[in-house]
DNA sequence: ATCCAGGAGTGAC
DNA sequence: GTCACTCCTGGA
């Protein structure tokens, strides 16, 4: 077990941050994520983070999926002083990160969350993740689902996808997967491509438009500058921001989003410190 | 009951 | 390029 302390991580605000949604609290400060074919149990308290898990496991997996290399207190230090706003907004929302998840998983998570609200956007991933995923065992032998694989999605029927409740997203994901895994569509080109570039081309995708290629950049290449625009963030900036979001934040605007979001979502004292 | 939720495709103009 | 309409479903 890891034992890491850092005041800009937080299990609680990123569970929240609509990024993961394979994270659940499973007692006070208690969480469970899978990510792919991985399982983690990690406790919070304050500032600190105990992690279930080797050393190993923690340097070559862990780590890096809470991007625990970032700094974000370095990226809070650059936001305008006299932008109320978004100071604010940031305190709250200071313990999330942008998460480095497996990108074919977001594409189809994100396709599954439009037009949809949280709960059920967890329901059909578990849907699909206990028909098309591999079975696993958690070091207590407890079973869990892994993300399927493009090519195991790729091979669902239409209909079956509407049993897990995917709705008229069905034909999307299996579109995408297909396209996925035969390699008309290439993952690998993607995380070479230039940043703006990549957004672009994975509209090419069906289903997939600038909302959900812009939450695939950020949580599934990193790239810090994917502004997602939903309703809420749109709200947000039509009304602090009247003239757009300042252009000076682009370079890591994605994670400004994050925490606008945050803000918007659960103001005052919902969510707050586990 | 009607509306809308963290959208996108399609066809009409 | 910009509408208006439609797509499943469930919760308010």
């Amino acid at each position: 077990m890891i034992v890491y302390t850092d005041p800009y991580f937080n299990l609680k605000q990123i569970a929240l941050s609509g990024q993961c949604f394979r994270m659940t609290e499973t007692g006070s400060g208690v969480f469970e994520i899978i990510a792919k074919e991985r399982w983690l149990r990690a406790k919070q308290c304050r500032d600190t983070v105990v992690f279930f898990c080797g050393r190993q496991e923690f340097e070559s997996c862990w780590k890096q999926y809470f991007d625990l290399e970032t700094d974000y207190g370095a990226i809070i230090r650059k936001i305008d002083s006299s932008d109320a706003y978004l100071c604010r907004a940031a305190q709250r929302g200071k313990g999330i990160r942008i998460l480095r998840q497996d990108l074919f998983e977001m594409i189809i998570t994100f396709l599954i969350s439009q037009q949809n609200n949280i709960p059920r956007i967890r329901r059909c991933i578990e849907n699909i993740c206990r028909r098309y995923g591999r079975l696993c065992r958690t070091p207590e032998g407890r079973e869990y689902s892994g993300f399927p694989k493009p090519e195991a999605l790729a091979g669902a029927s239409e209909q079956e996808l509407l049993e897990c409740n995917l709705g008229y997203r069905g034909k999307y994901v299996l579109d995408t997967a297909a396209r996925i895994a035969d390699g008309r569509f290439s993952l690998e080109e993607l995380q070479k491509m230039d940043k703006a570039k990549a957004q672009e081309k994975l509209t090419e995708l069906y289903g997939v438009g600038k909302k959900v290629a812009a939450c695939a950049a950020l949580f599934g290449l990193h790239h810090l500058e994917a502004f997602p625009v939903d309703t809420h963030i749109r709200q947000a900036v039509e009304k602090h921001y009247p003239g757009g979001f300042p252009e000076k934040y682009k370079e890591f605007q994605g994670v400004l989003q994050q925490y606008i979001f945050y803000e918007e979502l659960f103001p005052e004292n919902t969510g707050d410190l586990g």
